[in-house]
DNA sequence: TTTTGTGAGTAAGTGTTACTTACCACTTTG
DNA sequence: CAAAGTGGTAAGTAACACTTACTCACAAAA
């Protein structure tokens, strides 16, 4: 028999919590089924009642972390006027956001990406919407004269979303210390300013 | 009995292309030694004769790969003469070489990012030297003063690579089609020109 | 009060996987 | 000619993700 998601067994919330502690340490592929029961005080058998498969377990632990991450950033932006200003939160906030919890940056950089189910998952479907979100002040700041009307908004966010993505990778990888606030100045001074002379 | 690397006999070669070929289909975790060896008409274990572990053969191919795409690249830079035109050489052809060989594409992107390894792989050495070239070319741009003296020459080389690597995700993931014309000349336009008005 | 159904959890598998060990046939070299 | 190395095979093995079949508790219905 399987589970409907009606109710939220202690059973699953012990599933879910000995794997984000476990992920704090070992890559997804690198834990066990077997590590994470164990560590949860449950049987294997129990994880498959909750849980598709593996992969279905790290997308609904992702959700619960990424839902935070939103809300954070998405009452900051409400807070800027201007378009850019805006953006800068967006290229500010998404760095500090990373920096703050590695695990789960690490998560959504390099470990969902290359199964293609992630992107039918919950949790993909909020990067969607913040993308939108960052689409939208685009084009506004477009429209409102900011932003040079010769811009790709679709570019622009690529780049953006690139830079910040990129940034981060290097640090996240090597366990390197990044400076939030010089980076998120320099990416920002480069991409509204131009590096051109 | 181990092999040392100074031949290159028959069944290494099969083994390495029977590997490609999958990997035009299937993502990495999905293909299995045995069936790596049924395609190379060769037994599992002579795999592990020439190759460490199932990594290592990843990264001896895409080694194989990124070399190719190394020096065609640097060959057109040295074609240019300022530094500007040479970065917008790398962007376009970067993003070529990334829509004209999906396969090695997503290998890079996706694959090989998420285990530690691989940065102790020659294919990984490449990408260094790679992106050491990007930086001595903007470092150049600065003291010739084709590039703002204000830029860090660090965050202009995150910017342009993560521009790049997120042009092609979507791509790649979804194997959309990409047009490289306009997309390069779209990051070159906003990284140079900027996209404040 | 008995019956029936169901959610929470367990115990014991199973097939598949990456990788290992031991061996063979043949060639080179000292 | 023996020793060492090369190219390759065959038959394992431990560990893994996932499944099946089963309890037990308890609550609503008959």
């Amino acid at each position: 028999m399987k589970h409907k998601g009606k109710t939220n067994p202690p059973g699953r919330v012990k599933i879910m919590e000995s794997f984000s502690s476990l992920m704090a340490q070992n890559d997804f592929h690198s834990i066990t089924t077997a590590q994470i029961a164990g560590n949860a005080k449950v049987t294997e058998g129990l994880i498959y009642k909750y849980f598709k498969d593996k992969k279905d377990l790290l997308y609904q632990v992702l959700n619960d972390h990424f839902s935070e991450f939103q809300k954070k950033i998405e009452k900051r932006i409400s807070l800027e006027k201007t378009c850019i200003k805006k953006l800068e939160i967006i290229i500010f906030s998404s760095l500090e956001s990373y920096a703050d919890n590695r695990i789960f940056s690490r998560i959504l950089l390099l470990e969902v990406r290359n199964s293609l189910d992630f992107f039918d998952s919950g949790a993909y479907k909020m990067i969607q919407k913040y993308s939108r979100t960052i689409l939208e002040i685009i084009e506004k700041g477009i429209k409102k004269g900011e932003i040079k009307s010769d811009v790709d908004p679709f570019i622009l966010r690529k780049v953006i979303l690139g830079a910040i993505e990129h940034a981060c990778l290097g640090e996240i990888i090597f366990g390197r210390k990044l400076d939030i606030d010089s980076v998120s100045e320099g990416i920002a001074n480069i991409v509204f300013n131009g590096a051109k002379s």
